[in-house]
DNA sequence: GTTCTAGAAC
DNA sequence: GTTCTAGAAC
């Protein structure tokens, strides 16, 4: 039933249906069922609080083999459009006003991560510009809202901010506790991208539109992401991810 | 963004 | 032999 919600993935995964003499190992690359299923649940998961008829394109088009039958998934279906997706789900709503809605972090990096969304469309830092200004203040203070709110007696220290080059259409705020314990936190881009200048902290963003009227972001981002891992904490250097994880556990607030 | 895995690193 | 990373694929 799920997949009925999802004729795009079914077509798209049909032609690769023999996993047959190879072996499953080999035949996952190119889509078996088993992906299908994770595929189709996993999109499930963020759309299934769309409102009925709010985007046609995306929920009623009807499963049809032939010459007109999508081969791809389409931009709406894209992963990169998921934010999009999801701050429409009730379900995934955490916090919403007139202006900004706050989801979790599908994949969190921390005990508490949120993005916190406008409902204006801004595609990214980019487009940001002096009229925003209100907009990114409140972003800010509603991140500093859910702290409050859901984590106020944590002993968490909490950092507010955009990575400089988001992989996730539509601005985004991160507002994320600073333990780090998180399964999802699993390599060195994602450690790079929250604790390095990547992380570009939301009072500089909103300090940057304030007095030039534009975000501003250095060359060199993809780079910091490459570099070797530092304890935010003490400055240590760590030489494998499994042995920062170790040792981002002498820094838990007890 | 994630998953998956070849092959590097240990 | 096992762990871990990096890059392709999605």
């Amino acid at each position: 039933m799920v997949n009925e919600l999802y004729p795009y993935i079914v077509e798209f995964e049909e032609e690769a249906e023999s996993p047959g003499l190879e072996t499953h190992r080999k035949r996952k690359r190119s889509g078996n069922s088993d992906s299908i299923e994770r595929d189709a649940a996993q999109e499930a998961e963020s759309s299934t609080g769309l409102e009925p008829g709010s985007d046609s394109s995306q929920c009623s088009v009807p499963l049809k083999k032939g010459k007109d039958a999508p081969t791809k998934k389409e931009s709406l279906g894209h992963w990169s459009q998921g934010l999009k997706i999801s701050m429409q789900d009730p379900k995934m709503q955490v916090y919403k006003d007139e202006q900004v809605v706050v989801i979790k972090d599908k994949y969190p990096k921390a005990r508490y991560h949120w993005l916190v969304l406008p409902w204006a469309s801004v595609s990214s830092l980019k487009a940001v510009t002096g009229e925003h200004l209100e907009l990114l203040k409140h972003m800010h203070t509603v991140g500093e809202k859910m702290i409050a709110d859901f984590a106020g007696s944590s002993k968490l220290r909490f950092r507010l901010g955009y990575h400089a080059i988001p992989s996730m259409s539509h601005v985004h705020l991160h507002v994320i506790s600073q333990d780090f314990d998180s399964p999802c936190l699993k390599n060195k881009k994602h450690w790079n991208s929250f604790n390095t200048e990547y992380f570009l902290e939301s009072q500089a963003v909103i300090e940057m539109v304030q007095h030039a009227g534009r975000v501003s972001v250095r060359d060199g981002m993809p780079e910091l992401l490459k570099l070797p891992l530092r304890c935010h904490e003490c400055q240590q250097l760590l030489p494998s991810i499994p042995q920062l994880k170790e040792h981002l556990r002498r820094h838990w607030p007890k």
